[in-house]
DNA sequence: TGAACCTTGACACGCCCGTGGTAAGGTTCA
DNA sequence: TGAACCTTACCACGGGCGTGTCAAGGTTCA
């Protein structure tokens, strides 16, 4: 057999046994289970394990984050509203200079204000409006 | 003049004034700046300050999530990461409940209500050997 | 000019995250 | 059988997040 218990694959990937329940609660690295509910860390588990450490460290980053993008490429909503809300990005063109740019922007502004300021309606966006 | 300060930016939002400012420095939304140094809030700012709040209600995340997204989008180093992390997932079970999360969340809000629901761990079929 | 706004900075507060520890009890194995 | 491991559940704690409020000072405008 080669499967470890918590404490022989937090030590060899460097997390403690504490930790690798919170990573299992958290969804993102879910071992199996013995008869007895031992959880048992297979080689996927601990490659995996040593990587999410490589991960977080690397960038900087937390679980939550990954628990995250672990939400984003399940639930195509989140990813899609998610998309959309980026997609709406008011980018400023680079090579205007700012005062050009930023007559430019308020003039499309005021004639788009008009607009939003008669178009008040927006009761509750049932979904997907961006 | 067709931007909005801050004020009224925040009243049509439904945020407050101290929440676009810590929007500002979150990364996600960042007005225009008078000569003065005050916030200028267009149309799109504007638009974009209500899907965040209707990004953030209805899929229970927080401004750090989005802000993750952003960087997400941004550097490709750390997308490529955490696809290669996922694409690296254990694919035993072949599903993954997708309310995995929602346990997770649902775990933090049920301390305050105060449920006792106790149950013994179903272990999982037969695991043997990995 | 003065009220009413804007700026940044700081203190505060409650909740959540990452982590450790411990208790009470079941499992494994020499 | 007993040591050493496992399980879940709880307490603790420093730090970060979301949010409000206040202070000190600059800007706008009737």
């Amino acid at each position: 057999m080669d499967a470890l218990t918590i404490q022989e694959a937090a030590e060899i990937t460097d997390w403690s046994p504490r930790m690798l329940r919170y990573i299992e609660r958290a969804g993102l690295i879910e071992p199996q289970r013995s008869d007895a509910g031992y959880r048992l860390y297979g080689p996927p588990e601990l490659q995996r394990l040593r990587t999410l450490r490589e991960l977080v460290t690397r960038f900087h980053i937390g679980l939550g984050e990954v628990g995250f993008a672990q939400r984003l490429r399940r639930e195509d909503e989140l990813a899609g509203a998610i998309d959309a809300w980026f997609a709406a990005e008011p980018r400023r063109p680079e090579h205007v200079p700012a005062a050009e740019w930023l007559r430019w922007e308020q003039d499309k502004h005021s004639r788009l204000l008009a607009l939003a300021g008669a178009h008040r309606p927006e009761p509750t966006p049932a979904a997907t409006n961006v």
